[in-house]
DNA sequence: TTGTAAGCGTTATCAT
DNA sequence: ATGATAACGCTTACAA
């Protein structure tokens, strides 16, 4: 019944202690021998490490220690929806990148946590995962909810391009001057008809032409930030909302908008590269060249896949730079100072695809 | 000195037990009404709730709960090179989605790990960070490091499609089968003529028409399997090797392929959807129809976006399922159950990018 | 149904 | 440079 049969010392796993013991030396200089933060005898230094190597000791247990330190180095990265839709989106996956850079010199990790309306029964939540901090990405109807039970753990939260609440630092992106910028870009080039692609107005995902009444109604910030952009110059464009962000949706809405020859625009905006892409690829389905009889800007200055030979004009965002300022934010709260609200500025960038219109009638085909 | 600018218990969060004590019952009893793990009474648990919420007690603290359970929650999945790289992947993306997917039902969070050559100093690592079990995607260089970090510290771990070691599980997929059933497809059409736009070979990533010994030395399993899968048919098919998985990259190999109009192929097999739709790009760029002039196959099954209203021939492979079959594979090993490894089939889909081929030459633009 | 008590494995502090 | 000691906040046998 004792020894073997109860076999408790053989199947444990070493501890610091174990190791501690068998070097003899305390407990709290094999720690500093892991930690390195203090001074330890080489000797000393060495012996303990053989020992730990010997007993199969890989290191203190994160878990203990993440106790003790009362840190995890986990940070919760929380995303609207499905993975996959998210990451469809290069920006989310750019400032993915972005905060695990920015964390990363922390040495902290990313833990993708989302925010379905519909989670799976016993799915980890902020309150279940031991994180030391948390960024909320995009504007989800779950924020506040989120934001509450963050609080009243008193974990510290960066919110990116949402409706962050009180105090709680934001990293934003200046849409609607940027619209503004690639508003005035056609205008200059002489454009006077000019449309719109947007990103979906609400969670419906309404596609199709937009009448003043859906227009005003628009809940997602991005979408009527950048709208506004627009009209501060084409008060009268029409809109086109299109279900996502993607080239497919993009070619939907470039359609309707192409669709007759008499009001044409000469130039379409995207609310998005990806858009814009589609949108470049309906006008070719129908004939058009692009810039020649249509000139098309995105929105976003992201790779696309898939946009052959183009070169976008649009606006380039800093993703990874929010990402990381959204990750340098988390460094700056975790070590108590304060954190203000960022705002990001996009650049504009002049590519191939826009060009003064072509006097006329535009080339029909 | 003392009480207001010590402010210790003021700024202490409350804890369990300081729940237990104004509720006058306790610890234990707290903590059941928080882990719902024993029958409490109504009125005890209803006071304890009450005091809690008075108090400002979100809960138990997770590292606490995580060092006293031996479970964190976090499984890591480790990822290679940047997020952006691996996400831009629908089928990488895809997986993601099932592992969550497979270790929400566990409660189990994910926490994405890079696998980079060059990491940044004090960047999370699998020894730094409390995780529960691994999973490993793909053939980094470092995964047999990996996984003798994670066997020093006890740590189960599942790889998909890659070279595990002893006793690890793996995820994998019947890639020459799947492969070797598109050509078969193609031979049932009357294609003599296949060439084919592959993954890339090795870490350099070359592109271009490859020469038998380039073949003989792929070092990427999945690029070999589905090449060979398609020699067992066309043994002598031209090979392309694209620098990546894109639309581009797809779209430059076909362009190789398609260059010289004495030698076109009929059909051309990518080996991954958004190859594929870079090669039909490049034959629809040459004025080629696909599929009356050009068949064209990939794989994966994955949605393409940027495809327009072709529907690939392809096969399916169950990336969703491979995630969460991943996800349950870790399931069982922290439930102290053996694993086996398993194999996924995929599911061969006819769309319409392939037909019989045209007779005679096809028509040159 | 509730309470008692014994850790979980580590690290910070303060002596020495 | 090293050691003793006290937490960190929680959970779970087991006893009552």
């Amino acid at each position: 019944m004792t020894g073997m049969s109860q076999g408790r010392d053989a199947a444990r796993r070493a501890t610091i202690a174990d190791v501690a013991q068998a070097a003899g030396v305390s407990p709290s200089t094999a720690s500093v021998v892991f930690s390195g933060k203090a001074p330890v005898a080489d000797s000393t230094r060495e012996r303990v490490l053989a020992v730990a190597a010997e007993l199969g000791y890989a290191g203190p247990d994160p878990r203990a220690a993440s106790l003790r330190r009362g840190r995890s180095g986990i940070v919760a990265v929380v995303l609207e929806g499905h993975l996959r839709t998210a990451f469809l989106d290069p920006v989310t996956t750019a400032m993915m990148d972005g905060v695990t850079d920015g964390l990363a010199g922390l040495g902290a990790g990313v833990l993708l946590l989302r925010d379905d309306t519909d989670a799976v029964a016993g799915a980890p939540t902020l309150a279940s995962v031991p994180v030391d901090a948390v960024v909320l990405i995009g504007c989800s109807g779950r924020l506040h909810e989120d934001l509450d039970a963050v609080r009243a753990r008193g974990v510290p939260a960066v919110v990116i391009e949402g409706d962050a609440g009180e105090g709680v630092p934001r990293i934003d992106l200046d849409n609607r001057e940027a619209a503004a910028q690639l508003a005035r870009h056609l205008r200059g080039l002489g454009h006077e008809r000019v449309d719109v692609v947007t990103l979906p107005f609400d969670a419906s995902r309404l596609r199709g032409l937009a009448s003043p009444e859906r227009i005003a109604a628009i809940t997602v910030d991005v979408t009527r930030k950048r709208l506004d952009g627009v009209r501060e110059e084409y008060p009268d464009a029409r809109v086109v909302s299109a279900g996502g962000s993607s080239i497919d949706e993009g070619m939907i809405a470039g359609r309707t908008l192409l669709e007759q020859a008499e009001d044409r625009p000469t130039a379409i905006m995207a609310q998005s590269d990806l858009l814009a892409a589609g949108v470049i690829r309906a006008a070719e389905e129908r004939g058009l060249r692009v810039p020649e009889d249509l000139s098309v800007t995105g929105f976003d200055g992201v790779v696309v896949d898939g946009l052959g030979d183009h070169v976008l004009t649009t606006v380039v965002q800093p993703a990874v730079g929010k990402g990381r300022a959204a990750g340098a934010a988390v460094a700056r709260l975790l070590a108590g100072e304060q954190v203000e609200s960022i705002v990001f500025t996009c650049r504009f960038r002049e590519g191939t695809t826009t060009c003064a219109p072509s006097h006329g009638r535009a080339s029909a085909p």
